[in-house]
DNA sequence: CTACCATGCCTAATCATTCTAGGTATCATC
DNA sequence: GATGATACCTAGAATGATTAGGCATGGTAG
């Protein structure tokens, strides 16, 4: 029973999402196999986790959503980073490196 | 306006309680200093969250509690690891290396 | 002696985010 | 005609952290 897959923790998944989508436009379902194929098959986002965050995120204005057809021929939203996004992403991955910091002191103190 | 605090995550606090526990027996408010100064005054810990997270811990048997003097001569209520605290600690560990590796999977995905 | 600060504990209410567990529809394949 | 993949969505529960208090003791500054 070994353990491959890494367990979400909150606070992130907005950061993955932005991550996915800064790759260029992609619709939501797409975003979730994006997600898995970046992090080597590690990273598993639920469907009923994802269509919220994507809408808070796009309230937030960090990405635009257009309706477009999907490579299979189905009807899709598609969701763009908008600059404010990038932004948040860089903001994002700032406080992720802090606090991957912080915990590495964390372990190596005595 | 550099920034150094790091903000926690959902999910991380109580691998930094059985951290901080790790080095020896200690009570709440103690706890709260020890992960200051561990993580190089990097995070901070509130009250409200601290003590709140005890409880849940020593419910699930990572922690055995003891009302002791403390070092300034007042009640406290001291902490210990237990063993299958020590056991969790190594999981959380683990299931945060994970994490840490599969978002920095991410961050090279091209 | 009184005010304040540090030490030490605790809780209630709120908030944010994720997960569970559904539901819908289309299209291809068996 | 059933199943599975693609594609969207939502309601409700669970989790966990924060805010904003409260209480008590003891030392120190004024």
């Amino acid at each position: 029973m070994t353990q491959h897959k890494a367990d979400l923790l909150q606070g992130t998944l907005d950061m993955l999402i932005l991550k996915a989508l800064s790759l260029g436009p992609l619709h939501g379902y797409g975003v979730i196999s994006r997600i898995r194929q970046m992090s080597g098959e590690m990273l598993d986002v639920e469907q009923g986790s994802l269509y919220p965050a994507l809408y808070r995120i796009e309230q937030r204005g960090w990405v635009n959503s257009k309706w477009e057809v999907s490579e299979t021929g189905r009807r899709a939203k598609f969701y763009t980073l908008t600059r404010a996004g990038r932004r948040q992403l860089d903001e994002e991955e700032a406080g992720w490196d802090r606090l991957v910091l912080a915990i590495a002191k964390m372990r190596q103190a005595t």
